[in-house]
RNA sequence: UGUCCCAUGGUGUAAUUGGCAACACGUCAGGUUUUGGUUCUGUAAUUUAAGGUUCGAGUCCUUAUGGGACAACCA
């Protein structure tokens, strides 16, 4: 870190779970130790919400001198698999983080178990045979209390003798659950007796055929960080009313260790933020699942996808994303952000970064009359002027060029800075060149009318280096590649998958509405043009060399991205970001 | 007709804890520039409402309004 971002970062003031962790400290809770996690569900992809909590988890126990585990949240056997857990791990080194350890909540399920015997013992559970559809019928409603279950006052040792049935297989799904027995009437909907445990008769990747029944989240998540030793579980504001049960779980099984500190004293602790929301995108983990499983997007690491795999091959920098994390901070507001701070974040963070490169993306001849037929000559174009270091490469210069289309215009008037008849312009890293002011004289169209060539005579004293080359001209500075030194490649540009500020509402309202779910509520919000594939545009030849993941800036277009699919014969780029674009 | 949470420029966040409302992105206008990029300078725009406490309120209290979360054998 240099000295800058040093004093930069110690006028910023903390959010707010930082002051509740400072303080902590400086009180000495929990033996003056900070421990926090990163749990996710090895079910799915992370995507750039799970950022922003790893930046938390992560990022505070380093920034407080404390650990972070890095845990698998695998209770659920149906969903989870080995695959996710290796993607996890992969985007968050990616990130730039490292874990204390990886952990599982597998690895207590025995803990669980015993726990939750000794709970049945001490008539905090019982075991239920009701169908869900009893349970939940008994629930009530948030307005309505609930009623008790008939088997809730079932003796202890009927509960253990079923609940040593629910793990032997024999156990029909749904036959039997674990309850904590706690208060049907609770205002508090998690609190009217929260299943425990259930039947799922399924090996587990981890633990094999060892488990059949296996225990909820709530059962599992304060338990989990207490015998890990975590002192801040930080989540989202969607667990808000989970706290109250994750404490009464924390206390009892500090009871059932015969752990008689202080109550308030060495336990974890929940504390939320509010998640990230990005406006025109969908976050959620199942419903990006649709997307990929319906072939809207190619994969989980397409690039228009916001999970971390597809923000990377877009071409987004780790960096990128931590200084948009950053801009957008911690609150409990439920906020909507825009995409584009999260663009500007990236634009800042490439333009230090991005190798200028010159690609043609909508090419139109340009014949430089006056240039001698077999001259070609080596301009050097610098890397990035941003970066002294980044070093400087060659680029082939001949009197045949390929320019943008729309850097010539027949009449653009006064305002129009480009290329015209009689407008004169510089050729980035080249010579300055005019068109005559006969439009007959410098415009070859097709029979349609379309513009097949342009003609222009250069200033042989006004390469770039020579002092011709200083004298001040009315027209801009345009990229170019010479027709016989370049490469055709493809080009992929894209835009927001989404046509509405708020997919998630938008999709749910059209499910409430229209009685569909799924991808048929999605389709009436995609965007049908997320996705340009550009096959008719050049580069450069050096850019074609670069490996993949290779951050670039197209002069004058934008940040791009060498892609996966590139071939020596045809590299492909994935627009980043388009740069800011002012005219 | 429940419980809990939230409300500061367009968007997101600050405000030394009750003491001059600011920062970033975006807007608009200009300077520099061999990228209509970058950079620099300037610009307009903010405490949801009403009442209360106080010398003093974005901050505390009350009420209203608006928004969010909670009723999976998911996490």
């Amino acid at each position: 870190m240099t000295q800058q971002e040093n004093t930069t970062e110690s006028k910023k003031s903390l959010n707010f779970i930082e002051k509740i962790v400072q303080q902590d400290l400086v009180e000495g809770k929990n033996g003056g130790r900070l421990q926090t996690r990163f749990p996710p569900e090895p079910n799915g992809y992370l995507h750039i919400g799970h950022a922003k909590a790893i930046v938390m988890d992560f990022g505070i126990a380093e920034k407080f001198g404390g650990l972070c585990y890095l845990r698998m949240d695998d209770t659920n056997p149906q969903k989870e698999d080995l695959e996710y857990v290796r993607a996890i791990e992969e985007d968050i080194q990616w990130l730039g983080y490292k874990w204390g350890k990886v952990c599982y909540a597998s690895d207590y399920f025995q803990d669980l178990w015993d726990f939750a015997e000794w709970c049945i013992l001490t008539g905090k559970a019982y075991v239920d045979e009701q169908s869900s559809e009893e349970i939940a019928a008994q629930k009530g409603t948030p307005t309505q209390a609930g009623k008790n279950s008939p088997y809730r006052d079932r003796p202890a040792t009927e509960s253990l003798k079923l609940f040593r049935e629910m793990n032997s297989g024999c156990v029909e799904p749904g036959k039997m659950i674990l309850r904590a027995k706690i208060d049907m009437a609770s205002p508090n909907m998690h609190f009217r007796d929260p299943i425990m445990y259930r039947v799922l008769n399924l090996p587990h990747w981890r633990t094999g055929t060892k488990w059949n029944a296996y225990p909820m989240y709530d059962f599992t998540h304060g338990q989990s960080d207490y015998l890990e030793g975590v002192t801040h579980s930080i989540c989202t504001l969607e667990f808000v009313p989970h706290r109250e049960l994750y404490d009464l779980f924390v206390t009892w099984i500090k009871e059932w260790k015969g752990d008689d500190g202080d109550i308030n004293d060495n336990r974890p602790r929940q504390f939320e933020f509010n998640k990230l929301n990005l406006n025109y995108t969908l976050m959620s983990k199942r419903n990006l699942l649709i997307l990929t499983n319906e072939g809207v997007v190619n994969g989980w690491d397409d690039p228009r996808m916001p999970t971390l795999c597809g923000i990377r091959r877009r071409g987004y920098s780790p960096q990128a994303i931590l200084n948009f994390i950053d801009k957008i901070g911690y609150t409990t507001f439920d906020a909507l952000n825009d995409i584009k701070l999260m663009e500007a974040a990236c634009r800042e963070d490439l333009n230090q970064r991005a190798l200028r490169v010159s690609a043609v993306v909508d090419p139109v001849k340009l014949v430089i009359d006056n240039y001698p037929e077999d001259l070609v000559e080596e301009m050097t174009a610098i890397n990035n002027p941003e970066d002294e270091d980044s070093g400087t490469h060659i680029i082939r210069f001949s009197r045949e060029l390929y320019i943008e289309r729309d850097d010539f215009m027949e009449d653009g008037g006064k305002k129009f800075m480009r290329l015209g008849p009689g407008k004169e312009v510089r050729l980035k890293n080249g010579y300055i060149i005019k068109c005559d002011e006969d439009p007959t004289k410098c415009i070859e169209k097709d029979a349609a009318g379309n513009i097949i060539c342009i003609h222009a005579t250069y200033d042989p004293e006004s390469r770039s280096g020579m002092p011709g080359a200083d004298r001040k001209i009315k027209g801009k500075t345009l990229h170019w590649v010479s027709t016989n030194h370049c490469v055709p490649c493809e080009v992929r540009d894209y835009s927001c998958l989404w046509t509405c500020e708020n997919p998630r509402d938008a999709i749910k309202q059209y499910e409430k509405d229209h009685g569909v779910r799924g991808i048929d509520a999605m389709r009436p919000f995609l965007n049908p043009d997320s996705l340009k594939i550009n096959k008719n545009a050049f580069i450069e030849e050096w850019a074609s060399t670069l490996p993949v993941f290779t951050y670039l800036q197209f002069q004058r277009i934008g940040y791009y991205n060498v892609d996966k699919d590139s071939t020596p014969e045809c590299p492909v780029f994935n627009r980043t970001v388009g740069l800011r674009d002012t005219k």
